[in-house]
DNA sequence: ATTAGCACTCTACCAGTGAGAGTGCTAATC
DNA sequence: GATTAGCACTCTCACTGGTAGAGTGCTAAT
């Protein structure tokens, strides 16, 4: 157990460390911080917390360094949220109403303002609902052999691809076929379509197309992630040496991306907080990436579409700005999502 | 002037350089490539070279580095461009082929193809026809006062946006809206759609919306490009230092993207290679940034849509390769375009 | 329980050194 | 006149001590 004091000292390590990236002496936590006893008491309790495992020593002369124990029990314990500062709120509310209302440009200007505000990269998905319903489609005459079919989700997603003909139709043709289409299968799920008797030649390829989109959405909906801010992160001090600005890199690209940020680990509302190697696939990684943080969230409804929002950092970085940065943009999201498609 | 023996030295250096990133030294561009003289000869060219600019010196004592102006005379007269490998042909057609048929997943794939074959960044912008046309429009109910409008472009683009209704719709009346604006202005430019003398309030909304979406498409289309294998450029010795590949990574972050790559300096067909200070934007940027090329192509029809491939590395890379396989994608991407969109 | 004082340790920085790589020059050779 | 062997010269790189400074841990005094 932490004594008061100790907590304090901690607390004061850590947002001395958090700030400046160089181990936190006893005398400079004694001098910046009004702690109220000496230097040499402050010492003993650092040597307690040590042996505790809240801070370790990089070598025996030098300050402390929190360890992943200690931010822990920061987060958990000593932290206090501070609220986002009502301008804040206020700028970034304005960006996102004078923006079109396109899904994409939303999780775009949501990464580009959280990886702002964190100073650190930061990952959204687009959102996903995990049975999703054909609200409308349309085939459009490309050309004599070529229709495009063009598939409007719930949640105003839209999907398109390109279909060969095996017979020449006119746009007036797919039209008809189209209007018939919706009628019949207007709010179904993937699974629900396969119920089709009695469909004409055409009319079953485009069903099997739609199916087929739909289910790779059912299916990918987290793989779609936008990332932002990486040049936040390596420029940190952490990731100086090339070798672990590679690493990091690596993990990130493109691909593995949804697999190194455990969306589907969230646990329903709320901010998910996970501090180095907590991580499971950080932990199996090149050991450079232990010493990352992860701040996530999923946002929207529970019931209907959902996606996530999350921060990418060192381990040491602000837990608290971050914090309430992501907690605010996942209502914000949240309402957004809420208000334009019901 | 350039001796027959010097282009040939000159060759070598360069090959030299590419593959060792270290100084070429005489002695060793005798035992690896037949030259048929002795180190000294070697030394001699060297530094006749050297006089006139196609090489120089790190320090005293060190082999010898191509110059941007060797680089240049390298890939003007001396190097001769390699097909690419049938199989690699192959692989990547087929890569295609069983892909869907969206234009995003190609663009995708395009760029993964291309970092991946030439080891260095790539970027590739989506298609972009310089004056869009309508070739339908579609308003879906997605409530009372809301309604999704999708509009499909020429060349299979896809456009959609939310739009808030002054009085309530049902789809039925959203579909004869929808209907008429379609036999009203199906096939015309942002332009062409501001004659609209005889529209009711509701239909006059959507030709705005549909206006300003698609001022934005003619506009913008360069701006959305995907960027792919940065990792390839971070891990060449050249950005072994931090501060330079953070100087890069800022010229690549999201925005600049589209400025840092000179999209519209493209003149026609063809593949155009920028050398290191040749980029009227590199230059200006930071040091680091001026050891970097650019190899780009455009593809597509002239006349129809048409988009971009590049790949952008440190000045030290295997042209002959890289162009080949610029070449080749854009020729493909050329081909899928106009199979599939006419 | 706290603190002043001091010895101790470790890093970061600097200068110095020697080996090795590679050149430029000179004089000899083809 | 072009080529080449030989050699002195230069510069980097890696390693070695040596020193200053920061910060600790311990002991003894308060």
């Amino acid at each position: 157990m932490l004594t008061e004091r100790q907590s304090r000292i901690l607390e004061f390590v850590i947002l001395d460390y958090v700030e400046s990236a160089v181990p936190a002496a006893s005398q400079a936590i004694g001098r910046k911080y009004q702690v109220g006893v000496s230097p040499a008491t402050i010492r003993n309790e650092m040597a307690e917390l040590e042996a505790q495992g809240y801070l370790r020593q990089p070598h025996t002369s030098a300050g402390r360094v929190p360890t992943e124990q200690g931010y822990r029990f920061y987060v958990g314990w000593l932290m206090q949220e501070e609220e986002l500062p009502w301008e804040m709120q206020q700028t970034i509310r304005h960006q996102f109403h004078q923006l079109g209302r396109e899904q994409e440009s939303w999780v775009h200007l949501a990464a580009s303002v959280l990886a702002k505000s964190a100073q650190n990269a930061a990952v959204v998905t687009k959102p996903h609902s995990s049975a999703c319903r054909i609200k409308h489609l349309e085939l459009v005459s490309l050309h004599d052999h070529t229709a495009l079919l063009v598939l409007v989700l719930d949640q105003g997603r839209l999907k398109q691809e390109v279909l060969p003909l095996a017979e020449p139709c006119t746009q007036d043709e797919l039209s008809v076929v189209a209007g018939r289409l919706n009628r019949m299968f207007a709010g179904f799920t993937a699974k629900e379509t396969a119920a089709r008797a009695e469909l004409a030649q055409l009319e079953w390829q485009v069903m099997d197309a739609v199916e087929a989109i739909m289910r790779a959405v059912d299916e990918g909906g987290f793989d779609e992630a936008y990332l932002e801010g990486l040049r936040h992160v390596l420029s940190q001090p952490e990731f100086a040496s090339s070798d672990r600005a590679l690493g990091l890199l690596e993990l990130l690209d493109e691909r593995n991306l949804a697999r190194t940020i455990p969306f589907r680990a969230l646990a329903g509302e709320g901010v998910t907080v996970i501090i180095g190697a907590d991580n499971p696939r950080l932990a199996q990684a090149g050991e450079a990436i232990r010493e990352c943080s992860v701040i996530i969230s999923s946002y929207g409804a529970s019931g209907g579409a959902s996606g996530a929002l999350a921060v990418l950092g060192p381990m040491r970085m602000r837990y608290s700005h971050t914090i309430s940065t992501v907690r605010y943009l996942a209502n914000l999201m949240g309402e957004l999502l809420a208000e334009n498609y019901e």
